[in-house]
DNA sequence: CTGTTAGCGCCTTCAA
DNA sequence: TTGAAGGCGCTAACAG
């Protein structure tokens, strides 16, 4: 193992104290110009790296901040660290990325290792089983800002970077009326996610405005494991009056719940419509290409990083619950139309 | 800004010495059972967390591994950091995570923050611009080990896990033959990458067996960016004497290329087939379905990371080259055979 | 079994 | 403009 060059030993080589050394890498003070370019120049050679480790041991800055996402299956959540990581390394700030693989104490344990790397500031999307916060309280105690997108928590007073889901969804289950489909199920999420409501909600809505029924056996929650979706579409499908379409709560669930149909010998869109959520890149390249709601992955990251950065630099005050809402847009493809 | 708790703190509230306190939290001497309990109590009671920076600068052990990756987009990088995560966790190991963009500066900046944060080892799949290695030298003259995988580097002794690419793509090119296809067009990497020699070889392998007359003219070699497939394509199809067939380097590119040729109005397979690499979640779904070859994503990260704990914990030597070559499966479906 | 001492490498007074 | 000294929180060595 070699040995890292340190201040002592630039000190050291070139006969001065390890302070001066220490202003003229930090630029702080003035320091005689011929010792500071000694020092410059000796810095480069011997290729002198701070120590962070000790240097944040002192300042308590460690210039990193946190994400954790659910998953890195599919294609949301790489995209939107992407965005975040955009924007950090711009900060001059380091990512630390963790997945929470949708278990809350694999959320908390990612919690713990955020607080112990002294992260300044934490971007975070819930796991579905989340509905204790006590490991995010922890960091408003600190004071260490964080800010929520797409699966939000509704208690906690800090920025949230979310989509129109509501709108999304009104959009979505109306363009199924208008072409003529009645029967619409919804496969929704965990009810303990904001966005399964408001995802509901809007879906609810719709149904309302253009006087269609409610009928509370074809809105199914479901837990989001894509395994499942073959049971709950059976069973709306073996239903004495089954529905003519689903709006699922996600691509990957109406992907699954296409194949499921077809499997069935259905024809989409004629006997069955299908409306997904985020277009993901196979909604446009499967047969039939789905029918969903984009959403700007990377632009949710980067204003995620935007709202945090500026809290960490005090731009926005340290209780700001400021929602940024991104648009999205319906994309009409051959799940509903052909 | 809450204080955090030290182990100061618990001395004195405690009245002992530190050096007790810190014995009984590190667990390494034995402690009078009393003094022992009372500690963990407090240290329970006060939340104490150990300052992870404070002892990193006197032992040097950060229990962190970095992984460097060339992008984020496609499922397959995320599918290896989750392998690569679930061996780390299980290990008690953090890892900190890269994206290059597939840009060498990006990579070299990325290496430095894997150094700056004295990572205990790196595992790294090159970006297609990388052809200097010194940023990956340092590790070894710090003797931090490396292991590669993907796109390895073959100038640097060192582990490396890859997958049968040369078979693999010689059962994918022989597969074309005995569909009938006979002039088959190969849409290579860059030959720096030596991923891409290897495919390129079972590909002309292919050639020979079958006494297939080698034409340099439909032997593209390509930049991966995927918005330059379409030239490439169209230039293929415009040749007076075109190829009926297209074994690509990875999924995305075949993906591509399937929606051009569909675009021309071609029929696929019959008028043109295609084969990819990977087997990318989209493969399956897709309308032709895509043939290709399907990579252990999961399994790759894991092998990876068993192979950093090895070299760490030294019961692989420093020196190891060895070569972990994970099997792949020719997956057949519509783009080739109807 | 316990305590004292001396750093790890850096930054920040304070005094010169 | 420069230097000495002390401390961040933890660990390691050496005594007792």
């Amino acid at each position: 193992m070699i040995k890292p060059v340190t201040i002592k030993d630039i000190a050291k080589e070139l006969n001065i104290s390890k302070t001066t050394v220490s202003r003229v890498l930090s630029g702080v003070t003035t320091v005689n110009e011929q010792t500071r370019i000694a020092v410059l120049e000796l810095a480069k050679k011997l290729e002198y790296k701070k120590n962070i480790f000790a240097s944040t041991l002192v300042t308590h800055k460690t210039n990193t901040i946190g994400i954790i996402v659910p998953e890195f299956f599919s294609s949301y959540f790489p995209k939107v660290i992407t965005g975040v990581q955009a924007i950090a390394t711009k900060a001059g700030y380091n990512t630390i990325i963790a997945q929470s693989n949708e278990k809350y104490e694999t959320e908390v344990a990612n919690a713990e290792v955020m607080m112990a790397n002294q992260v300044e500031g934490l971007i975070i999307s819930l796991t579905k089983e989340t509905t204790n916060f006590d490991h995010l309280t922890v960091f408003q105690r600190k004071e260490i800002p964080i800010v929520f997108f797409n699966r939000v928590c509704e208690d906690i007073q800090a920025p949230k970077v979310v989509v129109d889901d509501y709108d999304s969804s009104f959009r979505a289950v109306e363009h199924l009326i208008l072409t003529g489909k009645t029967r619409i199920a919804h496969l929704g999420g965990p009810d303990n996610l904001a966005i399964s409501r408001r995802r509901l909600n809007g879906y609810l809505a719709a149904l309302r405005k253009y006087h269609i029924p409610l009928d509370e056996q074809i809105i199914i929650p479901y837990d989001l494991r894509i395994e499942n979706v073959h049971t709950h579409v059976n069973h709306l499908l073996d239903l004495p009056n089954p529905p003519n379409a689903l709006f699922a709560i996600n691509d990957p669930t109406a992907i699954e719940a296409i194949q499921i149909i077809k499997a069935r010998g259905m024809k989409i869109p004629e006997d069955f419509a299908v409306v997904g959520f985020s277009n993901d890149p196979i909604s446009a390249l499967m047969e039939p290409s789905l029918t969903t709601i984009s959403q700007p992955m990377v632009k949710i990251g980067e204003t995620a990083a935007e709202l945090l950065f500026n809290l960490i630099n005090g731009h926005l005050p340290k209780t700001s619950g400021i929602i940024k809402t991104l648009t999205t847009e319906l994309i009409i493809r051959h799940s509903t139309v052909r």
